[in-house]
DNA sequence: GCGCGATAGTGAACGGCGTTCATTATCGGC
DNA sequence: GCCGATAATGAACGCCGTTCACTATCGCGC
C-alpha cells in the first residue's frame, strides 16, 4: 500500500486543496471532512496529515487562496477609473459580487473558527489588510484624510461594507423594506463619503 | 430508568438552554454538544430530543434569548438622551459591549449555520429586525429620511455597525493601524450621519 | 540482476459526534 | 394491587478528526 510518489507532495497539495474547495463550494465548510476530501482524490485520510497540520491547517490555505482571488476584481474594479469615489464604489460593488458569486468560499473565510485560544495566522492577516489597503489611496484623495485618520476611515468603511455583504447574504436582514446589497453598500459608502468629506475638508465642492 | 416528571417538560426546557449557554459561553459553539449538555443537567442525550427538534433547534432558542438580551442595553442607551445622534452612537457603544463582553454568545447569533438548503425561522429574523428598527426614530429624526430611504440608511448603517464589531472582535483587522472597536463605530456613524444629513436637507445646519 | 534501506501511503483504531428507537422503570388512576 | 401510559434510557448507526504501526513499493549500491 504505497504508490510511492505517484503525486509529488506539490501535486498532492494541489489535489487536496482543490477537492477541499470544490466540497465547500458544493456543500458548504459543514461539508468538508478529511474522509470526504481524501474519497475524492483517491487517498486516504491519513494521507492529508502528511502535507497538513490538521484540517484546520488545510481550510486556511483555501481561504488563502480565496482571497487571492477576491482581491483581483477589486484591484480591477480600482483600476478602472480615476474618480476616486468611483473606485471605492466599484471595489464595494466587486466585494459583493463574488461574495455572492462564492458564497460558501466567501464565508468559508470569515465564519471559519479556529479552536478557543489560537490565533488566525498572519498569511490570512496580510490578505485581509491587503484588501483594506486597497481603498486607501482613493480614500485619501476623496477625503484628504492621511495617518491615523485614514486608517480609521479606511477600516470603519471597509468592516461596514463588509457587515452589508454578510447580513444581506446570509439572509439575516429579511425585514421590513428589504434592501439589494449593491443598494445598501453604494448607500453606505455615499453617505459615508459626504460625510467624511465635508469634515475633513470643510467649504469645498470641487466639482 | 424513568423519572417520571422529575422535571417539568418546560423546567428541563430552561435547564437545557441554561447549559447550553454555559457551554457556548465557556468554550464556543463548537464546545457544544448534545452530550456535553446532558452531562451537564444529568440526563442522557436522547431527553434532548423529547424537547427539541434537533440541536440547531436549540441553538437557535438560545440565540432568541441571547438577542432578546442584547437588545436591553440597546434600548436603554437609545432612552437615555433626546439628542438622536448620541441615541445612535450609545446603541452602537451597546451593541459593542455587549459583544465584547459576551462574545461567544455574541457570535454564536451570527456564526452559527443552519445545513444548506434551510433557511433560519422567524423567531430569530424577528428580533434582528427589532434591533435595526430600535435606530429608524433617532435616524429619521436627524436625517429627516423617510420610507425606502430610511429603510435603506437603517440597514446600511448597523449592517456597518455590526461588521466593524466582527472584525475587530474577531481579530481579523488586524492592521496597520489597529483601532479599537468603539472608535470605528464613533468614526462610522458620525461620517455617514453627516453626510446623510448634508444629502438629505441639505442646506441647514440647526444648532 | 538483486537485495536492502528508506519512505509513501495505508487502514485500523480511538474517542468523539448527532440522532433514533426499542425497551424499561416508574407513575396516576382504577 | 394491578395496568396502561409515558419519561427516560442506553445501545446502536454512521459519521467525524487524528494517530500510528505497518507494508508495499521505490531507488540505489553492488
Amino acid at each position: 500500500m504505497a504508490r510511492r510518489s505517484e503525486h509529488t507532495r506539490e501535486q498532492l497539495r494541489d489535489l487536496m486543496l482543490e477537492a477541499a474547495e470544490q466540497l465547500i463550494v458544493n456543500k458548504g465548510l459543514a461539508g468538508l471532512s478529511a474522509r470526504a476530501i481524501a474519497r475524492q482524490i483517491g487517498y486516504t485520510p491519513g494521507t492529508i496529515y502528511l502535507v497538513f497540520a490538521n484540517l484546520d491547517d488545510l481550510i486556511l490555505q483555501v481561504n488563502a487562496r480565496t482571497l487571492d482571488r477576491l482581491r483581483l476584481p477589486m484591484q480591477a474594479a480600482v483600476a478602472a477609473t480615476d474618480d476616486p469615489e468611483q473606485q471605492l464604489l466599484g471595489a464595494a460593488r466587486a466585494y459583493a459580487d463574488f461574495a455572492r458569486g462564492h458564497p460558501n468560499l466567501w464565508r468559508a473565510c470569515f465564519e471559519h473558527r479556529l479552536p478557543e485560544g489560537v490565533a488566525g495566522p498572519d498569511f490570512i492577516d496580510t490578505r485581509i489588510a491587503q484588501l483594506v489597503e486597497l481603498i486607501m489611496a482613493p480614500l485619501a484623495r476623496v477625503s484628504g484624510a492621511e495617518g491615523a485618520a485614514l486608517d480609521a476611515a479606511a477600516q470603519s468603511l471597509w468592516s461596514g461594507v463588509h457587515g452589508v455583504c454578510i447580513l444581506t447574504l446570509t439572509g439575516k436582514l429579511h425585514m421590513v423594506g428589504g434592501q439589494a446589497t449593491e443598494h445598501l453598500t453604494d448607500d453606505l459608502i455615499t453617505h459615508y463619503l459626504a460625510g467624511l468629506v465635508s469634515r475633513t475638508s470643510p467649504a469645498s465642492s470641487r466639482a
